[in-house]
DNA sequence: GCTTGTTGAAATGTCCGACATTTATTAATG
DNA sequence: CATTAATAAATGTCGGACATTTCAACAAGC
């Protein structure tokens, strides 16, 4: 389908445009996979042969074939001997795998689909786990989110939005932990780049309302701290709610859902 | 620590107890990962040198570095070029890897930290997503749902017990895969061999009530699925609640949550 | 004409041997 | 005793040869 054009930009023998050609294999790894990730191949397409990819990333045949290889098994390929390297439909995508939260970290061109799914399911899932972490949480762990709302307050006005993102996904990460249990925790990780990504986009689209839009941010994150602090899973819940809606309706996200509404319980 | 233990079984050089040994790279790290997943290394622990492990698996390096990559990939292994191969603590392995389900799959003598961890999650978990799902589910979903309930029904009193657990396994995915959303599906299929183990321990450790034993299961999931039926969230929410806590109860675990108990709702 | 079997090309899978690189240990030296 | 240099041991990388699988073209036979 896209394959010629997929193709060129990946096939292409001379250096890349920006930086410089990657040679490690998580870099080879990670090109190939935001190649995919961006949508430049649909599914069933044919991937780039193998020694097509050593002359294009300019490495041996070794490293081309383990970078391929983790795309395998992360549902990206699939590879048969004899026919080739085939790029399979998104449903076999493995999501939660690692490496694809790693490769999704920073990539801004991620397809509107597929970013859809995942934001779907953090809408869905952080207000519960806030309201685990206000029945599990401990002193360590409300100290932790103390920290990391502290930092998201000093570092409200800043010019550069870096440091101030980095505390809030610190912030939603340590929710997860505080669940006291290794999976949601892990989920937690996993869900970091789009975490991250979600907040970076949301401060792109609101820097007009800049300071009376950033307190009320941060009044909604203060409230889940204090819901999870005050021991009151219901409050937790609905303020994660607040925080998350908010977010989405920042970017183009219509709340189609009413995400499991907690008025009926 | 047990190092010498662990190592004495890994790279013992004659033919292994069982069945052949593996060769292909699949069986040689699914061999490895359920070492370490049965608990015979401690964390920090270092793992057998390549040339050893080609000489236990009679196969070539080429094959054992793959398979090794495997594990590294699900954060089982650490490796450093000069140190050789270590053990990390439980913590950092992957759960929600692909390749961590597929071998706890079939795996009798799991780590018991381990296993609690996935089953506290999984009893968080579930009530949620049943609640989702009776939100969510359209006629195909309800309908898949009630196939699998009718094969659970036809195969209750079979002698063997596989079948049924076959068609309980596929009810629980069901579920998961009613919210309509990839995320919680894919979390679905990775939960499936803790489900399906789950469901044989049961067995096994009640198959001395026989009928009304197996009766009241029955009737407590056709609940959970009327609830989705009748798109009640709050009634599949209790309703999966007892399915899991029953079987929960079967085993060994105590149940030292109330889980979010839905009462304070 | 349709089927069937054979051949060949193309792609991935596997193995082997050699060397590079990193790390830890040991020995030599001030 | 401290510092440095040499050595050993482990993983990482490379290149080439060969094996295996798949698909397509083609020819023979009914």
């Amino acid at each position: 389908m896209t394959d010629s054009l997929a193709a060129a930009s990946l096939a292409t023998d001379s250096a890349s445009a920006n930086d410089a050609t990657p040679r490690s294999m998580e870099a080879i790894a990670t090109c190939m996979a935001r190649e995919i990730l961006a949508g430049s191949f649909g599914p069933g397409d044919s991937f780039p042969r193998e020694l097509d990819l050593c002359q294009r990333f300019d490495v041996s045949r070794n490293r081309v074939r383990n970078a391929l290889a983790q795309l395998v098994s992360a549902g990206l390929l699939e590879r048969t001997a004899g026919r080739g390297t085939i790029v399979r439909e998104m449903s076999e995508w493995q999501l939660l795998d690692p490496l694809m939260s790693h490769w999704v970290s920073g990539l801004d061109g991620i397809n509107p689909d597929l970013m859809r799914e995942i934001y779907a399911f953090r809408l869905s899932v952080e207000p519960y786990v806030s309201a685990l972490a206000a029945m599990k949480a401990n002193a360590q762990d409300l100290a932790r989110l103390e920290r990391a709302f502290e930092g998201m307050v000093n570092t409200a006005n800043d010019s550069s939005r870096e440091a101030h993102a980095e505390h809030d996904v610190v912030f939603h990460e340590a929710i997860y932990h505080a669940t006291h249990n290794l999976v949601w925790t892990q989920l937690g990780s996993l869900l970091r780049p789009s975490i991250s990504q979600l907040i970076h986009s949301t401060q792109q689209s609101a820097q007009q309302h800049d300071h009376s839009h950033h307190r009320a941010s941060l009044d909604r994150h203060r409230a889940v701290m204090e819901a999870i602090r005050l021991r009151q899973p219901e409050m937790a819940r609905t303020c994660a709610e607040r925080v998350l809606e908010t977010a989405a309706r920042d970017l183009g996200f219509s709340p189609d859902h009413p995400q499991l509404g907690h008025r009926r319980f």
